[in-house]
DNA sequence: GCATGCACTTACCTTGAGGTAATCTTCACC
DNA sequence: GGTGAAGATTACCTCAAGGTAAGTGCATGC
């Protein structure tokens, strides 16, 4: 807790010497941000967390997603190196998606995020239904 | 580190039940991603998060927001809780916006978040790198 | 009396992320 | 020999996020 806190004490600090120069824009934070904020980059490293899963497992596991976009999302995260891709030699091949060792060390901080998702998100939910019924 | 490995683990496994349900659609992270992956939402928490400041001088630290998407993230972030808008009576009238606790509570795991992009870029880098050039 | 700053609002337009659907190849099964 | 699964690729289309530009009302400074 003492620990959360100074970790992002000493990030706002770091920060605020980049928003007083101004630039806040073309950084590594935006960078990463962008990915995190695409639609299924981040819902596909969690599923893939749990272990190596093939393609058709993957789609099983986030219905929702066309094949066209779990496609393009696993060679996104391929190219950053988060996701490794391992073709077997068999007859079908096979097709195994895992988390790298950079993939891995990713899913400790999204998971503090996800957490305070959790633990917050009937306080912003009741904030929203204030904010929609005031008069 | 430890403690950070075992949270991790335990959101895996929360995680992990859902997906077994096919459930990860419609569930309160992918409600929370969506702000985060917007464009400013988090960049203007983070500029926020040293302290209350005036729509002006928002728009100073984060040079390349137009007046259009300043006004409506913060409208945006006002009505999930996040920020609080006070105007003071002055003339002409000066507004000032505040992370409210909520907000402030964000910027915990957010900053992991962060400082993870922070560590871990050029990694990510080299692997675009190479991803991009093999043959 | 003109420009400038503050805190917006509005109308219009562009771009690209993502969805849909069709197609492909190879194998196994019946 | 027809069907279906695995693992994609491709063409086409839609929609909304976000950008541009202009305008507004009020006040101070030159």
């Amino acid at each position: 807790m003492q620990n959360d806190l100074e970790t992002a004490a000493t990030f706002v600090q770091r920060w605020s010497e980049a928003a007083a120069g101004g630039n806040t824009a073309r950084c590594t934070v935006r960078n990463i941000l962008d990915k995190i904020g695409d639609k299924w980059s981040m819902l596909l490293v969690m599923t893939l967390a749990t272990g190596a899963k093939r393609f058709n497992e993957l789609h099983r596991q986030v219905p929702d997603i066309s094949q066209k976009m779990l496609t393009q999302t696993l060679r996104d995260l391929q190219r950053d190196g988060l996701v490794a891709r391992q073709v077997f030699d068999t007859q079908p091949p096979a097709v195994e998606y895992r988390l790298t060792g950079l993939g891995q060390s990713l899913i400790v901080p999204l998971g503090f995020l996800i957490n305070w998702a959790d633990e917050h998100f009937s306080r912003i939910d009741a904030a929203r239904i204030a904010y929609d019924t005031r008069d």
